[in-house]
DNA sequence: CCTATTTGTCGAAATATTCGAACGTTATCA
DNA sequence: TGATAACGTTCGAATATTTCGACAAATAGG
């Protein structure tokens, strides 16, 4: 194998784009020589002829055509490989773990993470989605870099992200809104509910009035949203979850007598904002920003 | 800029596959200290730590296994310029440049590139569709390696391909077919006909009868199959390009006292078969190939 | 505490790169 | 036709880089 060099290609690109050896030498600010000895060099490797003189002046061959675009692309790769060098070196983050809780309105989170990757193109983020405590249990273990729940972990210092409301829902034909008349919790205790799993420990969510006699509990808001729409019981959900739902009238708000409705806050948590990288503070700023500009619709 | 070499990030990711310096010197056949010092050498250029000593193996850092998998697609982008050279250095071409008549089956010639693309995956085709002399033209000038027309040009060895049948055709609802009787001249004369002009000379066709008024000339046989289909005139056009506008309707052959189909054979001809590389001598074959299989519908 | 294994360091030798200067060829212009 | 300028090529010497072997330092396992 032959072993062709960057500096090699690097040279031999300079030739043909600045249309000669003088020209490239001038340019990359070598010596005619060193081009020629290293272009030469490369064409008795590779055993192939890339330049032709004709003339006094150097010409493509048809196989030099062909490989100087590979070799452009080699090139740009090796430089951009160099870029991302010089980003991480200056403390950008190769990956970034965030926790967020199903709970957050997900295209704030699509908006934040499509604005971040525009602004650290190389850092990899792998997003874990919670329900409780899930997230602080990945924060105290320093699985995550971010965290974002509904309370903030002992010794870790939050900030206020957004307030989201809870409303009891269920389908339109569903048999608690045929009963006319606003609902008490006898009415609720008869039908089957339909709670999310914590994420950490596996048990149900007991916070809140749970005294309905069925119970069916899931891994994800997404998927009691889709049971609520088929008529499948009722449920406490987040508002900004089920906004399309409730407008195309696949769910309807519960008429209750008290406690229709429960506002539950979100903070945002570092797991160390000391040693948080650029990228990091970025997307923590990026959800701040994005729950704020989403009061429009509650 | 800090200008890695290649030779660096191969040692580098030999440290990340054979598990550490030692074992990568082993396997790359240097010596322990060429490998350390590179990876050192490269990480001091970077500014950026790459590995990271736990007691005595050295692990890959976060930023590390970003610019590994990069830095693989680099080497392996630079493996293959070199594979390629390879193919280049044994005499594959780099470029393949064909004529070919616009009456060869164009489903023929999409096979044989295609088959042929496989093979010789790097040799990158150029096509001259021609019409009659045009294609001559070209391997005169030497502008193409290969040629496929219906006629082996002065002073060149050709190789009978196949033969294709020209048919009279018109649109069904063309006034030529209500008259309810086999046609003579004077019948096609009062019709417009659309003949296809020399891609060379930018004449017209004026081999067989062209006795007609009315003429219309164009530049491709697609043209004037469209024409044709939409009632616009007659014309004899190649069997194998009008298939499908024959078998449903849109076109259909004229009732001629005589003449009502002409044969034509093409031609396979090399520019110069004995300097033609690899690449060429195989579209050569796959053209043939592909002409005789093509024998089924006819 | 000792040993085997592995990474890190140092100086010397081998190798590669770079440069300037001289040389040969080719196009341009008078 | 001949002078001249623009290039590519060649050569030897200076310089930089890579490689290696030997040894030091660190560490896991007995």
């Amino acid at each position: 194998m032959s072993r062709s060099t960057l500096e090699q290609w690097r040279m031999f690109r300079a030739v043909v784009e600045h249309g000669g050896f003088a020209q490239a030498a001038e340019a990359i600010h070598k010596s005619q020589s060193s081009i020629n000895h290293a272009v030469h060099k490369l064409q008795d490797q590779l055993d192939l002829k890339l330049l032709e003189v004709v003339g006094r002046k150097a010409q493509l061959t048809a196989a030099g055509e062909l490989m100087l675009r590979r070799a452009g692309q080699l090139i740009d790769q090796a430089e951009q490989l160099e870029t991302i060098a010089e980003s991480l070196a200056q403390g950008e983050e190769a990956q970034l773990r965030v926790a967020i809780d199903e709970v957050y309105p997900q295209h704030c989170l699509a908006e934040a993470l499509e604005q971040l990757s525009t602004e650290f193109p190389y850092t990899r983020v792998e997003l874990v989605e919670t329900v409780l405590s899930g997230g602080a249990e990945r924060l105290f273990k320093g699985d995550v870099d971010l965290l974002v729940a509904g309370d903030v972990p002992q010794g870790f210092l939050g900030e206020a992200l957004m307030d989201v409301e809870f409303i009891a829902v269920a389908h339109p034909a569903h048999a608690l809104h045929s009963l006319g008349r606003t609902l008490n919790l006898q009415d609720l205790a008869a039908e089957r509910q339909i709670v999310v799993r914590d994420s950490a420990t596996g048990r149900r969510i007991d916070s809140g009035w749970l005294g309905a006699e069925q119970r069916w509990t899931v891994s994800h808001v997404a998927t009691s949203i889709t049971m609520i729409s088929r008529g499948m019981g009722f449920a406490w959900l987040p508002i900004t979850r089920i906004r399309d739902e409730l407008t195309e009238g696949r769910l309807r708000e519960l008429a209750l007598e008290r406690g229709s409705r429960r506002q539950v806050s979100l903070f945002l948590t570092y797991a160390d904002s000391d040693k948080a990288g650029p990228a990091t503070c970025r997307l923590g700023e990026l959800l701040i920003e994005q729950a704020r500009s989403d009061l429009s619709f509650d």
